[in-house]
DNA sequence: GACTAATCTTACTTTCCAGTAAGTCTACTT
DNA sequence: AAGTAGACTTACTGGAAAGTAAGATTAGTC
């Protein structure tokens, strides 16, 4: 299909040069055709580039989900989760940068796609970290925000570990889920548990 | 000074706009001047932008850097380098915006300027690591690899944690740092000292 | 009060590229 | 073989904004 072929090479570009650097005669290129035709099928560069980041973005979301959507113990549904994630941009990295690193900038529409994405995520996560501390059966010492706050913590380190996994080819990607958890998970689980750190008095 | 203000001006465009959509005629209007000054001064937009870059990120770095500089207990050091990071951009968030949305997308001269300002917390924060384990007593069971692991999280969990803090005004500063203390820092001593999981073998 | 040096502006040129009008080619129909 | 519909291209237009040439304004000097 034309337009699945136009979106395959626009994401190569995008990903390489970023959206202002990619240039529409390029990707036409890319595709085999000429700009007409992309415009035909896709109607404007912010269109194929909104349609871009729509397919990585669910591509992600869909990898994401699937994983972490067995019937198992939350941590265990979580570590799936990250696995696949780790997994879906050590394969897919054109998509990856396109998320991470281009699409941030961008106007309204594009920044709403994204938001939308990470946000959907993020309510996953936090969902398993709620799970996982009533299931520890700790009398609820960390509240909805207190969720809210290691669900984002733990997505931003997962996005900036995707750097230190480029820098560690051999490092499976369930291997970087696995230290992951085991730094965040056990940290949540202790603080649970009573013990705490904190600066001492002045 | 003339260029501070041109510089000034420019850091609050380039945050609100970004790169391509800040037209410097704009920039211009802002520091109550009119374009070809702006030239005479910064020589070219690419320039202007470096230039913002590496205000903000010297500033920044530095803020970490000397808080970090004490000659406490490491733990205590990178509490307060972290309390200093949120600070930082809870006070200036457009310069937080321009290194944290806007610079990372940018050509090579930026994405090098920038690449070295992480790198050089980033380093000042495996060393906090790497020094808060060895006086742990733990018999080095981690080697540089999972120091560099731990670091890349800590900064990206700050980093992602900027968004949280946004959203959550009433949070100082310091207490951000020490959510951020409790769950990385625990977790990863309790791992050191042989706390672990693992999935379930299948 | 003419001279000149520094500072600044108006108004222009240039380049680049998204988007499009008009026409060509191919393959299929009758 | 003439007609026509769909897919595709060449070659253009329009506009936006980076960068600059040339001149105006101000302030300080003799």
């Amino acid at each position: 299909m034309r337009e699945r072929e136009i979106v395959d090479a626009a994401l190569r570009v995008f990903a390489q040069r970023g959206y202002h650097a990619a240039v529409v005669d390029e990707i036409a290129d890319h595709a085999g055709i000429s700009k007409p035709m992309v415009y035909l099928y896709l109607g404007s560069k912010e269109n194929l580039f909104v349609a871009c980041v729509r397919r990585s973005s669910q591509a992600l979301v869909t990898a994401f989900r699937e994983a972490a959507d067995s019937g198992d113990a939350p941590e265990l549904r979580l570590w799936r989760g990250l696995s696949a994630f780790f997994a879906f941009v050590a394969e897919d990295r054109d998509s990856w940068v396109m998320l991470h690193r281009q699409a941030p900038e961008q106007s309204e529409a594009i920044t709403a796609e994204l938001e939308q994405a990470r946000e959907s995520v993020m309510r996953e996560v936090a969902d398993l970290v709620r799970r996982g501390i009533d299931e520890g059966g700790a009398d609820d010492r960390l509240g909805e925000v207190d969720v809210d706050f290691v669900a984002q913590a733990l997505v931003g380190a997962a996005d900036s570990l995707t750097d230190w996994m480029e820098q560690h080819p051999q490092e499976a990607p369930e291997r970087v889920a696995l230290r992951l958890m085991n730094m965040i998970w056990i940290g949540m689980r202790d603080v649970l548990g009573g013990e705490m750190w904190s600066p001492p008095q002045e």
